[in-house]
DNA sequence: GTCTATACTTGGATAGAC
DNA sequence: GTCTATCCAAGTATAGAC
């Protein structure tokens, strides 16, 4: 972990309590980020939130910011924890964009890629805050270029189809996605989707890829 | 135009100038948006960058979220214009794709869809915003539909993609390939995938669309 | 219509008591 | 480590002079 606390002393029943602290702050800051946005994610509304004193946004992660990166990595961490297993098992196009359905469903119930859009669209317009979120945008990515390099393995698609392009292509559909399906308060578009996606892989994965077909005028 | 003023009477010159200060103020709104975003673009701000008093926000807009739509009307009114023309002609898969990374790269340029994206996210924690925003959006989704149409028309993939469906998927694609392009401050991945899409559909075109090529194993 | 001045609110951040 | 109290900056919005 990168922070663990200003101050290098304390006994073990402080630390615990630190701990505690640190980790209710950080679970607001995400619950924040969700609900309010990236705008009202104040020092003291999730410190509301956490039922504990503004201050400590400041004692502990120094900033507002350093306590909403501090979500982000936690949110990274859990989502990429359970998503890499998803994925690991996807051999063909058909089983990948199967997982991507499960995890589009999953992600916007529990509001993990919200989270995400938020700390990108504020990184906008703040340099600083552009690399921070970029560097945590990075394993989300390889995990989607992974996904794609084993489902394509062995089908001729691979040649047209390389993983870094489709992957990056991947991650901005899933953004936008669920931009959409927020704003319209129905992922059912996206979902549906989704089903026509799989559908054509499913095509492609029983034909071997696009055939050249005469044409039959 | 919705709006034309808090009062009814005044003078032709007073009328100018005041049409005057609400295009600045509009402008001054757009840049805003892009440059700093939703939560900086305060009334303060925008008045500072259109050179004017902050109190003329509330005048003439009423709120400074009332002035932030009026300027994503305008974006919207503009890009809708020039865009029209543009994928009025594509009656193939490429050169709907040549008209969609021509509209990217511009947008990105010009800061189109950042201005969308901004108003987009801050809608997400403010329901009322959300329907506002979104029935801007609807133009935007009918544009991309139409384009669809008019590219599918008379090929067999017409029955396999339809419309609304691909039109959806395309919106959602455009927002976040913008979202990342803006993060990375690096619009190469974007287009490389515009050019990979660009490919395929001159494949497809040529073919008709997707062939049941047996097996070669 | 536009300005100045101001009332009121909220937020970031720190000092110091406990 | 956590709290209270506080300072200061910035924002929304309105009243009233010009």
């Amino acid at each position: 972990m990168a922070k663990s606390g200003p101050r290098g002393q304390s006994t073990d029943a402080e630390q615990s309590r630190s701990a505690d602290t640190r980790a209710a702050l950080v679970l607001a800051a995400i619950g924040a980020l969700r609900e309010v946005g990236f705008s009202r994610a104040s020092a003291r509304e999730i410190a509301r939130r956490a039922g504990c004193n503004q201050a400590l946004v400041f004692y502990h992660y120094g900033s507002v910011t350093g306590l909403l990166l501090a979500a982000l990595d936690e949110v990274s961490e859990r989502r990429l924890a359970t998503y890499r297993g998803l994925v690991g098992r996807a051999d063909s196009l058909t089983k990948l964009v199967e997982s991507a359905r499960a995890i589009f469903a999953e992600d916007l119930a529990a509001g993990h890629v919200s989270v995400l859009i938020e700390m990108i669209t504020a990184a906008q317009s703040d340099a600083g805050l552009g690399d921070q979120v970029g560097a945590r945008l990075a394993p989300w990515r390889d995990l989607a270029e992974s996904a794609v390099r084993e489902a394509l393995a062995g089908s001729p698609l691979a040649a047209m189809l390389p993983a870094r392009e489709v992957a990056h292509g991947i991650v901005a559909g899933f953004l936008g996605l669920e931009l959409l399906a927020n704003l319209d308060r129905d992922a059912s578009r996206a979902l549906a989707l989704f089903d026509r996606a799989r559908m054509l892989a499913s095509l492609l994965d029983l034909t071997g890829g696009l055939g050249l077909l005469p044409r039959t005028e």
